[in-house]
DNA sequence: AGTGAAAAACAATGGCG
DNA sequence: CGCCATTGTTTTTCACT
């Protein structure tokens, strides 16, 4: 699944999954590539899989959602089909942005996205205490954020 | 902050941050709207700022990032300057993603993605636990992620 | 592998209902 | 807010090196 890229590829990703509104004139003259180049390029990155997709980054806080938490969970007694269950469950959440199975003390860690403590409470009450393969939730709240980039480190090497 | 949306607004921002590649045409076809109302309400969402920016998404994998992380750092005597130091530090890390003040047992909790375990190693043993700041360190292992698409749950009332 | 120029697609704006 | 037309960009493709 590892594709072979050079340092011009490099690039152009570590420029798109900072801003993707650049033209392929813009990325190029930052680049020192034709646009033509950059378009050719992008679109080989696009069909191997290395791009996924584009995407709009919206502002929580506009929107309204002030809270972030992380929850641990701990599955009981691992019936294969209650696992399954909570698995289902989590994936479909909206308000999880995103869930790891996780090595340590907790089965899983899921980051949850909410308006405010009222509604993480709902979540972890309504909807993942109730779960019958769900033995333990513990939740963290995020008070501070220093840095939600997501962005992925590109080693520089070609 | 909040910002007053309508559910045409709604309906665009939920398809951005999936699909940031679709042309105002093709939006307006799913939603109903005609394409110069999806750009003169763009403008207007990425002026307020509920748009922060778009981004490219890349595939971990396919770079060689095979190991996510959550590590949890607890302070020691919190002397402002050193955790300032470790605050600054931990922003400029490419191998962080994110970063979060905690409430619970831990200060800290990072996000982080490297390519392995050594490098997993060689970022808390030569980058964390060095800072003066740092009393301990608990990190736990991603092995299966359901979920990562740090999408935002929008309300689709309005 | 790369460039540069032509062709096709798109975004953005303004006028009108 | 829809519709339409216009203008200026931008992407994509092609011929060529």
């Amino acid at each position: 699944m590892k594709i072979a890229l050079d340092s011009f590829d490099y690039k152009i990703l570590g420029i798109l999954q900072d801003n993707a509104a650049l033209t392929n004139q813009e990325i190029s003259e930052r680049i020192g590539l034709s646009a033509s180049q950059i378009s050719r390029r992008r679109q080989k990155l696009e069909q191997e899989g290395v791009i996924r997709r584009y995407r709009a980054d919206l502002n929580p806080q506009a929107l309204g959602l002030l809270v972030t938490a992380y929850v641990g969970v701990t599955l009981g007694a691992h019936s294969r089909e209650n696992a399954a269950r909570f698995r289902t469950m989590v994936t479909a959440m909206p308000e999880v942005q995103e869930a790891h199975t996780m090595t340590g003390d907790v089965d899983y860690i899921l980051k949850i996205v909410v308006p405010d403590l009222q509604a993480l409470s709902r979540v972890i009450n309504d909807d993942l205490l109730p779960q019958e393969a769900v033995q333990n939730v513990r939740s963290s709240i995020a008070m501070e954020t220093l840095k939600d980039e997501n962005r992925l480190p590109l080693r520089s090497t070609a």
